[in-house]
DNA sequence: TTGTAAGCGTTATCAC
DNA sequence: GTGATAACGCTTACAA
């Protein structure tokens, strides 16, 4: 046998599963259970001399008070639940992070749902937080109804902020980014490149992020002069499968776009796929533009002009969104929205080196 | 003045939204709260009659039980906490969500903490989720020394299972990838392609998966009786900054290297990034590998050569792993391998098309 | 200043 | 079969 194994800890003999509770302080202590709630907690009056005593034992006895029963009892669970279509996003993952960063810091924890892009999914998953006595819910929604919305956490009065997928004025509050003048800053860039025949990879419409992106890409187009042809708009999923099919209807079209405005990075990336199979040049046979900026885009052939934004400042606006509505039931609603800019690179036409206005 | 503004909160609203409660539940169904608890969960033997009652009773007043009280009970929160150094990094945005895929379906919930690559943020992480009595732990350490480990997590008998960044033998299980065989590839291909001076972009060595790749390299090199230059090993975060520090340096010795291998694609593109600075062309003046692929590889400029592999098996693995030890705490420790494979694009000098061994 | 007691909403152990 | 009753570990009036 190893003859230095680790000494069966004295001071801690029985290694009792049972953890040590308030009560085990108090007692050695030698005071009562509410006496070393008060010091653990710095409430009421107590002298310095049960304070110290009680602090020491708890050391002592390494005391870690059940945040279970102390929820329970004082009906706050310092838990958010965190609810997205798909945590492995790039965009999500990093909203996550952001929102985790403020509600840790405000001393929140945070309970994560994916909702896999289902509605079904998503109401379950608020079920569950809901039953978890969450304080607070951050919600990305994929065509949540409303009153499905209001049925499943409206009752309940669990302030909920929406962000990037928001649903209508319901909630506490919520924060998007700029898609109506990201898309409208893509346009006109490519205006100004001389194009007049654009095409747009709308996204998802089940969400309000695409819907946004779609209604901005029209009214541009309209400010413009400049009409949107026929199978120029081309909703889908998000995936970059979705945008290498789409791309390939629109390059079969006759006569096809000059250009393409793409409504994510993953549906870019699936132009540029579907034009490399073609022999499609990019971006001389057709330029392209996408909203998201991703930190390999400088890297891509061609390089590709898009929209940068800071996508963990989404999660960061939310989250302090919440933490005031959960501070404070009777803040007011507010709506954010986080800056976007345009980044141009090679894909949209600009030359190499081309970055100022 | 709007006739139904909301009530001015005082201070702390008063007005409870307190939901309802098993007691009301068996109150409507005229039983009791045992009674009613019991048939909720089928548990002992009722009568149908009142077992209908209850069901009723709790669907009209849709009753959600407090899992709160129910974990306080008996001991058993269903919940997991994960804890990885970064969540907005793909990989393990990845793991995320195929754990939280496999807990979801084994009734567990998970919550989520980020160490910041920091030992300090590992243990005040792994606190916290003890305090809140989660009923495991997945976790991918940074360096946590293991006594370390051993004194906040191991007294407390919560089953732990390690991926990627491993602990040692501690812990219930492991779930790694197989870091030495993608190495080993990636320097056979090179070899193969006749690269004899070959340098690595190591990553972090504070974790294992960056130990284990750097092991590997020197292995593989020793294997192929070539030696490894002074300087042709760059330990360093697993940023793309870093990388693209790092290849600078290895561009200007002398002689530089005609290989690299990136210990993750952070790496390579930054490599990618510093040879487009120098005007060094890939793959014709430095060859380029790496660990990690992603879903732009092949849009890369140029494709870039890769090992594959599935993140989303890993936190799956690890997922399964726990769930086991969750359920049988004499369950004994296993360690898992994901599989890895070279998918081979233009960045090693292979030509385009060229996929096929 | 400190202790007693009453819960928070469940489930488990008894009796009946 | 079903119902009291006692926990689970903590906080908080209310007494003392």
């Amino acid at each position: 046998m190893a003859s230095d194994s680790p000494p069966p800890s004295a001071a801690v003999t029985a290694r009792t599963k049972r953890s040590v509770t308030l009560a085990d302080v108090a007692e050695v202590a030698g005071v009562s259970a509410s006496t070393a709630s008060r010091a653990l907690n710095g409430r009421g009056e107590l002298s310095d001399a049960t304070r110290a005593a009680v602090l020491e034992a708890a050391e002592a006895l390494r005391f870690q008070p059940s945040e279970l029963a102390r929820s329970l009892r004082t009906r706050t669970s310092y838990t958010v639940g965190f609810v997205v279509p798909d945590v492995a996003s790039p965009f999500y993952a990093s909203a996550l992070k952001g929102a985790q960063q403020v509600l840790e810091q405000a001393g929140y924890r945070v309970m994560l749902m994916d909702s896999e892009q289902e509605v079904a999914g998503e109401v379950a998953a608020l079920g569950t937080l809901l039953k978890h006595q969450v304080d607070g819910l951050l919600v990305s929604t994929t065509g949540l109804p409303e009153r499905t919305f209001d049925e499943v956490v409206g009752r309940s009065g669990t302030p909920c902020v929406f962000f990037d997928g928001i649903l209508g004025d319901a909630g506490a509050g919520s924060v998007s980014l700029e898609n109506e003048a990201g898309i409208a800053e893509l346009v006109d860039h490519l205006v100004e490149h001389g194009h007049e025949r654009i095409a747009l990879l709308a996204g998802s419409q089940t969400e309000t992020s695409g819907v946004e992106r779609l209604t901005s890409f029209r009214a541009t187009m309209r400010r413009h002069r400049l009409r949107v042809r026929d199978g120029y708009e081309r909703p889908s999923p998000w995936s970059l499968d979705s945008g290498r099919l789409e791309s390939r209807t629109l390059l079969a079209l006759t006569p096809p776009p000059t250009a393409v405005v793409a409504a994510s990075v993953e549906l870019a990336l699936g132009c540029m796929s579907a034009c490399r199979e073609r022999g499609v040049r990019i971006p001389d046979d057709l330029a392209l533009g996408s909203f998201d900026d991703s930190y390999f885009g400088e890297l891509l052939d061609p390089p590709l002009t898009s929209i940068a934004y800071d996508p963990e400042e989404v999660g960061r606006a939310a989250a302090r969104l919440l933490v005031d509505a959960m501070r404070d039931a009777g803040s007011d609603r507010r709506e954010l929205l986080v800056p976007v800019h345009l980044v141009r690179r090679r894909s949209c036409g600009c030359a190499p080196g081309a970055t100022a206005a």
